[in-house]
DNA sequence: CGACTTATTGATGGTAGTCAATAATGGTGG
DNA sequence: CCACCATTATTGACTACCATCAATAAGTCG
């Protein structure tokens, strides 16, 4: 692993405040490995081996049911996933699978319990980790129970142009297909979704999006604190 | 407080294998509270003061975006809720109203983080009890990001069913109202979702729902273990 | 370049939401 | 206990949103 990744992942907010031995004996179990796009790296069913964590790429996860499937998130550099399976020994609920080229260290599940009875930080970063992803989780819920198709879209706009930068100009990083599965509707569905905030403004030019009318889009978007925000 | 009542509390996995200390002190520190149906315990919003635990009664979790609502869960006695908000310190992502007159214990928030660094055992049993939630959410999303109505009230029947002795008889312990805003669905919706199983045996009478034909049943809901199972 | 995947657009059907009217239910006060 | 009222539940008609199927266009990659 390069110095700067291993620095990367000491500073994620679950790593950040553990003892350098809690840290030193998670890395050095752990295995770095590198995948190319498209290979599944943990599939829903199967017992929680490994805590990973995405230092290189990008994971989407995603769940299947009756031949269905959908996408639940997708984790780039530096995130980890599948925490809570790990911490309670049960199986996997997501599958997982690489968008891109991507590094992901592989970190035993026993080597993350143990380190929860003998570092107090680490156990309490674990809550505050746990806990953040609960709240996500619900907030997902809420996304999906109280808005439409267009009115998702519109707020993942807002939300990733203000991570991208805020320069008005959102850079897909995956396939629309992809995005459209995450926002819960068909492919078919996010052209027509797309077509409906040309007239807010929402310029699609293959990959790239331009909002040229932020206000617009946020008067028909209506973005929830409680549902948008990170924290 | 009833002595039953605080050894049904003792038992809960939250608490079950916490110190006897760490026991005594939250609920000493709490405030056993009782409401007459209708109250509204907590505001989305307002920032987490108290982990509640629900003692006797029902308690709706619901949550309100742009004049919408929707009921995120039903909580029965002894059950907690709001874990999450009260361990990182934020606002709630939801709120909370009783559904029947109810017995409410409300442990303070600075107590249970408190807690949380002095008993090791009771900082396990958050871990834990704290991926139990996240899984439940992320389970919701998939029931509501796979699934139609229909099929969503299906599966609950079946599990409700398991969960209140397999006798083959359900009863709905609140408004069908309420449980169409469980599901992700308006009340006239439910009313058609249940005219569409009946062709599946399911037979309803007022708030008891026969099902006579099961097999029938799981044919058309096909639950899926990794969606419906408790683990 | 050619084959394959992805994206878009149109046509159509089904699922779900809204509005409205009626029936059933449940709680309250007399 | 019953009558009354307010709320809830159901049903129908209509609309909107979304999924599916199909065809074409646009990318992507060997």
């Amino acid at each position: 692993m390069r110095p700067e990744d291993a620095a990367a992942i000491r500073n994620l907010p679950l790593f950040r405040d553990a003892q350098e031995e809690t840290f030193g004996d998670l890395v050095r179990a752990g295995f770095l490995q590198r995948f190319p796009p498209g290979v599944v790296l943990i599939n829903e069913r199967d017992p929680a081996d490994f805590l990973h964590v995405v230092v290189e790429g990008l994971v989407e996860m995603f769940a299947t049911s009756e031949g269905r499937e959908t996408t639940i998130s997708i984790v780039r550099p530096v995130g980890t996933f599948i925490l809570a399976a790990v911490l309670n020994d049960q199986v996997y609920l997501q599958s997982a699978r690489t968008l891109e080229k991507s590094q992901v260290l592989m970190i035993p599940a026993e080597m993350v319990r143990a380190a929860l009875g003998t570092d107090p930080a680490f156990a309490r970063a674990v809550v505050t980790e746990l806990a953040r992803g609960y709240r996500r989780a619900i907030k997902e819920v809420k996304n999906q129970k109280l808005r439409s198709g267009a009115g998702r879209l519109a707020n993942w706009l807002l939300r990733e142009d203000v991570i991208q930068g805020a320069s008005g100009v959102v850079n897909l990083g995956f396939e629309k297909r992809v995005l459209s599965s995450l926002l819960g509707m068909t492919p078919e569905n996010l052209s027509r979704a797309f077509s409906t905030l040309r007239a807010r403004g929402v310029a699609v030019q293959g990959a790239q999006v331009r909002l040229t009318d932020r206000e617009g889009l946020v008067r028909f978007a209506r973005p929830d604190l409680l549902i948008d925000s990170d924290e």
